[in-house]
RNA sequence: GCUGAGGUGGCGGAGUGGACAAACGCACGAGACUGUAAAUCUCGCGGCCGAAAGGCCUACAUAGGUUCGAAUCCUGUCCUCAGCA
């Protein structure tokens, strides 16, 4: 079975670092799994990490003014990762976008029934109860498996209704996105509270160092919407306040510290059940060998078999 | 010193006699997640008991008072802000 090494965990832990550490080691390429590096001219904000003496893939992969989504991401991977393989060379899956992750993982069976933009337009004035009692009526099964939480969610439940839809009018035919199989190891950073907060702060500053201010200004330049997908991004939308005088530079700048932080929490709550995911700390020292060590392990004993 | 406004939960801010442990927002905590996922959504959030229904206690600067009943009315005290001296 093909290896596929993973590296996820909360932002600012260091996962390119890493990644970047091992696919020197291991002869690996790197694929972000990054569900807002996609986006072309948005560089500083999304933090890519170009020119580190190993390929990365998955970065600029459409325009900023383009809608993405998992399934554009898992067609771009499916391909990308047959391409590292066939050079004989390790993908490595880095990124803290758990969906996407998840996708190239285990799987996504309904991913690739499309966007019926048509149904979504008639759907936007129902509120959530209408939404759900709507779905029961076309998938009742679907409709009670719902948790209480996805049954307030406008956006699953349309999605849940587009695709009971689908399988109505398609029923003959199967879509299954199953995924592929790897022979996968999949390694997880955190590191304590406090240590991740100063990280999240340094990286926000540095980044409105770096130019991005002007980084954002150019994409508006060029007629990104601040409603556009791309720019529902951290950083990008606190900027938005301030661009528009809403808030003050340091109120804005505090924002998005401040949503970065809560973002790495939602991020942790994704993967703390995942059973799979060898974790580091990585505020403790030498823990970028300690996971060499576990790699090379992995890496060693899957090539015989 | 005088006059006016006001002091409510971690914060902002409702409430002006009963449905108030206190709207709403923020922060915080716990979670969900199968084509927007850096998105979207749910629950909790004074204390104690309880699985829950619910119960008990302490609370709206502070001390008293009026009332069946007060964060809401009255009085004293202490603070804050604004205007005048």
């Amino acid at each position: 079975m093909n290896k596929l090494l993973v590296i996820c965990g909360p932002t600012a832990t260091g996962k390119t670092s890493l990644g970047v550490y091992l696919a020197k080691k291991f002869n690996g390429e790197i694929i972000s799994a990054d569900s807002r590096q996609v986006y072309k001219n948005m560089d500083i904000g999304t933090g890519k990490e170009w020119g580190k003496g190993v390929k990365i893939w998955g970065y600029d992969l459409v325009s900023p003014k383009e809608e993405f989504s998992v399934s554009r991401y898992l067609k771009f991977t499916q391909r990308t990762i047959s391409d590292i393989e066939r050079r004989a060379r390790l993908p490595i899956l880095v990124g803290g976008t758990g969906l996407y992750i998840k996708g190239v993982v285990d799987g996504i069976p309904t991913v690739n029934i499309p966007r019926n933009k048509k149904l979504r337009q008639n759907l936007t004035e129902m509120d959530t109860t209408q939404l759900y009692e709507h779905l029961s009526q076309l998938d009742s099964f679907k409709a009670g498996s719902m948790n209480s939480s996805d049954k307030k969610n406008p956006r699953r439940l349309v999605r849940a209704i587009e695709v009971a839809m689908w399988n109505i009018d398609n029923s003959r035919k199967k879509n299954p996105h199953t995924g592929k199989s790897f022979d996968t190891l999949l390694v997880g950073l955190t590191a304590p509270p406090d240590f991740l907060e100063k990280k999240i702060n340094k990286r926000v500053d540095d980044r409105i160092k770096k130019g991005f201010e002007d980084e954002v200004k150019k994409l508006t330049d060029m007629g990104v919407d601040w409603n556009d997908q791309s720019m529902m991004s951290l950083g990008y939308r606190q900027w938005r306040d301030y661009a528009e005088g809403a808030v003050d530079r340091d109120s804005a700048v505090d924002e998005w510290k401040k949503e970065e932080r809560k973002y790495a929490g939602r991020q942790m709550v994704w993967w703390k059940k995942d059973p799979r995911i060898n974790w580091f700390d990585v505020s403790e020292a030498e823990y970028q060998k300690r996971v060499e060590k576990l790699v090379k392990k992995w890496y060693t004993v899957s090539h015989a078999t």
